[in-house]
DNA sequence: CTAAGACCTCAAGTAAACTTGAGGTCAAGA
DNA sequence: TCTTGACCTCAAGTTTACTTGAGGTCTTAG
C-alpha cells in the first residue's frame, strides 16, 4: 500500500508539507498558529513540526468555515476539547451536530428569504404596505430587539410623528 | 388615512429621518452615498435630504445584503438602473429574479454540506479514506481547479511523493 | 562546502463594511 | 439671542481572515 511510501517519510510533518497536503498557505497555517487553532512544536532549529492529527484538525477548521462559522467560534469549539488532544470521532459527533444546528439555522433563514422574495417577484407589491417584505426579519423571528422596524415606502412609521 | 399626517411633515427626508425610518445608522447612510448605493442633494445649509424613494432603495439593499451579496455586487446591480431612478416593479423583478439565484446557490451549497455532516455524525468515518467530508467540495462540484484536495487524514495525497 | 530552496519573525498591507472622533456649521425653541 | 441638537467633512480606527515583504537562518542535494 501506499502507506509505507508516505511513512518512509517521517511522522511529523513540516510547514511545507501540511501547507501541501491541506491546501492552506503557509501563512495561513502561522495565522491559525498564532490565533490558537493548531499547534506545533520546533526543531532544533526551530522550524515547525507538526503531527499528522493537524490535517484533520485543518479539515474541520476548513469544513466549520465553509458553513460560515467564524475562526473564533471554531477556535472556542476546538478549545473545549482537552488541552491540544486532536478531536476524537466522539468529540466531532458534537461538534459536526452543534455546526449542524448552526448550518439548519442559516439555511432556513436564507430559505424564508427565497420564497418572500419568490412571491414578491413580479407581484409589485414591493410599494403597497402589505409586503412581506416590508419587514421580514420581524416577521421571521420576533426575537429580541434587534434591529430596527425597515419600512420599504408608503406610510410613516409612528417613530416620526411630531 | 396616515398619509395625510406623512405628508403634513415634508416630502424630503432629513438623514436623521431616513435613519429612524431605514434603521442604518447616519453613518452608513454617508457611507452608502459615498460608494454610490443612494443618493441624495443639498438642502441651503449643505444638508442632505432625500426623496423618500431612497427607503425603498435601502430595503432592497437590505434584502440582498441579507442574503449574503456584498455590497459591490449590490451597487453594480441597481447601477445597470438607469441613471438614479429608483428602482421600478420591473426592476425589483428583475433583481429578485438575479439575487433569488444567488441564494438558491448558496442554500444548495448549505445543504449538501449539512447533508453531509449528518451522514458522518456517529459514523467514526472521519477517519477512513472514504469519508464523504474527505473532500466534499471537490465531489459536490467538479468544476474548475478551485482550492487544492484537503484530505483529512491517512495516506497521502500524491503530491507528496518522494 | 556551497548554493538553492525551505523556514523564521515581525510589521505592515488588504478588503469589506462600517464606526468613531475631531473640529466646525446650521436650525429651532426658550 | 443663545444654546442645544442635528448636520457636515475628512481622517483614522475596527474586525475578520489572511497575504506580502524585508531581512535573516536552516537544511539538503550536488
Amino acid at each position: 500500500m501506499k502507506k509505507a511510501a508516505s511513512q518512509s517519510i517521517s511522522v511529523e510533518l513540516t510547514v511545507g508539507e501540511v501547507a501541501r497536503r491541506s491546501g492552506v498557505a503557509i501563512s495561513t497555517l502561522h495565522y491559525y498558529e498564532s490565533e490558537g487553532l493548531i499547534s506545533s512544536w520546533r526543531n532544533s532549529g526551530n522550524q515547525r513540526r507538526y503531527a499528522r492529527e493537524v490535517l484533520r484538525r485543518i479539515a474541520i477548521i476548513k469544513v466549520a468555515q465553509r458553513s460560515g462559522i467564524p475562526l473564533a467560534s471554531i477556535r472556542k469549539a476546538l478549545e473545549a476539547l482537552p488541552d491540544r488532544r486532536t478531536p476524537t470521532t466522539d468529540d466531532w459527533r458534537r461538534l459536526s451536530a452543534e455546526w449542524k444546528a448552526e448550518l439548519n439555522q442559516r439555511i432556513m433563514h436564507l430559505t424564508q428569504l427565497r420564497d418572500q422574495l419568490d412571491s414578491c417577484i413580479g407581484c409589485g407589491c414591493l410599494s403597497l404596505g402589505s409586503c412581506p417584505l416590508r419587514n421580514p426579519w420581524d416577521e421571521l423571528s420576533k426575537l429580541g430587539p434587534g434591529p430596527r422596524l425597515l419600512l420599504l415606502e408608503g406610510e410613516d412609521q409612528d417613530l416620526s410623528q411630531p
